[in-house]
RNA sequence: GGAGAAUUACCCAAGUGGUUGAAGGGGUCGGUCUUGAAAACCGAUAGGGGAUGCAAGUCCCGCUAGAGUUCGAAUCUCUAAUUCUCCGCCA
């Protein structure tokens, strides 16, 4: 949610900022909404001030032995006229809110308009690796290797799923392991929380209105719910409707749960097997924090994500979003794009994001100023730590050995009872 | 799934239609006393949103939420949410 009142001050500079993010709008009905507002609201109230008036003198008036069926009267006909009035406000609130609630944030000045292709690359580890020998893919790498059974997921559940088996289940697992143990080392609040999360959830997070088609709902619960597409929705909302303490602040919270998306199914050779699925697993961090402390809350989360793929030695690349490709309620976004050499492309593995206050004031989350005494709105931040389903394919794609093998980085041995190389399954 | 009860401020809680501008207690904060602390005593403690104003202030809305009845609602009616108790079912 926008702050109407950056909106009043300066319309043009709002509307050029979002038309970075391809987003045209005219605020010249918003205003012209906020004057009548406005302007009613004094009649409204002022009216409202007579009645109370008037009421509150009935029982003086009563020991008096005046005559007062004439209050009566007069409170009744200002109600009468103040009625119309009321629904008049309502209804201006209403169109203000909805006007409001769809907009997306503003993005930071320092980013490019446009979109995907004003993206730009601003730190790589690690050399693209190259191999003397010809390569396999993740599937045919998964598959011989025993880690997927991608048709036994298909049986069981159907397009856009598949069965983690054996050292594969090991080895998503020891992914998670090794994440969490990192957040845990850096003093980040392990959550786990619900995956069906009520609509208010999705509405403050920025997912809704406008993505609420892009969710699962279920059915037979009412008020409906829906399946997480991201663990920051119930982290983001942990908080909301608070007031909290300065002293508590930054809180900084990891959660690992499944994500459910419906975007499964755009297929292309470019996304087979576990790239892109109605399900994958993902550790989430996310940030609130004071304002003036989100800058640099951000560079910590992106800098913790990029060292969760060091540690695992792949090569990837942090590229910074152009206004038009960062999601609809962040001002700044990085993603962390890592290497898959069969495709010869790279898929996101994270994505940092400063919201600013924009989920804050959807979500009416605050912290008391210790020293003004007032409320302000805190910022949230958040970024993957990580997703394992793109991990896991460049993983067995970089590691992969002429043999057919594929090494087990070190971080992950602990996790595996020491193994150290996954071997193809003998015939 | 069924039945009943409850929801008041940081916490507990009084309050069944009009000086409620919400009692009282606890806690917290400040003070007195004390070498320091405890105890005791004194004082403060309704938050939040909005309108107006340079400001001080004034006004509107706030007793879970939303509708309604009434000149007037914490109080009466309806709907919903949540919590608790009991019954049923169940991993």
């Amino acid at each position: 949610m926008l702050d109407i009142n950056l909106i009043r001050q300066n319309p043009e500079k709002v509307a050029a900022s979002l038309k970075k993010k391809m987003w045209d709008v005219d605020f010249t009905e918003l205003l012209k909404w906020d004057e009548e507002r406005k302007a009613l609201i004094q009649v409204v109230e002022g009216n409202k001030a007579e009645m109370n008036r008037l009421s509150a003198s009935v029982p003086q008036a009563k020991k008096n032995g005046e005559d007062i069926t004439k209050i009566f009267a007069k409170v009744k006909e200002i109600a009468k006229n103040n009625a119309e009035n009321e629904g008049k406000l309502k209804e201006l609130d209403e169109k203000i809110y909805n006007f409001l609630v769809v907009l997306p944030n503003i993005p930071d000045d320092d980013l490019l308009p446009g979109e995907k292709e004003n993206n730009k690359v601003i730190r790589t580890f690690k050399e693209k690796p190259t191999f003397d020998f010809p390569i396999k893919d993740h599937v045919e790498l998964a598959t011989s290797l025993g880690l997927v059974d991608y048709e036994r997921g298909v049986k069981i559940a159907g397009r856009g799923s598949w069965v983690y088996t054996n050292l594969g289940a090991q080895l998503e697992w020891a992914l998670l392991n090794y994440f969490i143990s990192e957040h845990l080392k850096d003093g980040y609040e392990f959550i786990l929380p619900p995956h069906l999360l009520n609509e208010q959830s999705g509405l403050v997070a920025g997912q809704f209105p406008k993505f609420k088609e892009d969710v699962f709902w279920l059915d037979g619960l009412e008020p409906k719910r829906f399946l997480l597409p991201t663990a920051e929705t119930a982290l983001v909302n942990l908080h909301r409707d608070e007031i909290l303490s300065e002293d508590d602040l930054p809180k900084k919270y990891f959660a690992y749960t499944p994500c459910y998306r419906r975007e499964a199914g755009s297929y292309r050779t470019e996304e087979r097997g576990m790239i892109r699925g109605y399900q994958f697993d993902k550790v989430e961090m996310v940030q609130y924090t004071k304002p003036e402390d989100s800058d640099q809350a951000f560079e910590e989360l992106v800098n913790k994500a990029e060292r969760l793929v060091q540690g695992l030695g792949l090569h990837y690349h942090v590229s910074k979003l152009a206004a038009g490709d960062i999601s609809h309620s962040m001002a700044r976004t990085y993603d962390i794009e890592i290497y898959i050499p069969s495709i010869g492309i790279y898929k996101e593995v994270s994505s940092a994001s400063n919201a600013r206050d924009y989920q804050a004031r959807r979500g009416m989350i605050r912290y008391k100023d210790k020293a003004t005494g007032k409320n302000r709105y805190v910022h949230t931040l958040n970024a993957s730590g990580l997703a394992t389903s793109r991990i896991f394919p460049a993983l067995l794609e970089q590691n992969q050995q002429a043999d057919g093998s594929v090494l087990i980085p070190e971080v992950l041995q602990p996790f595996m009872g020491g193994l150290k190389v996954i071997k193809p399954i003998k015939k």
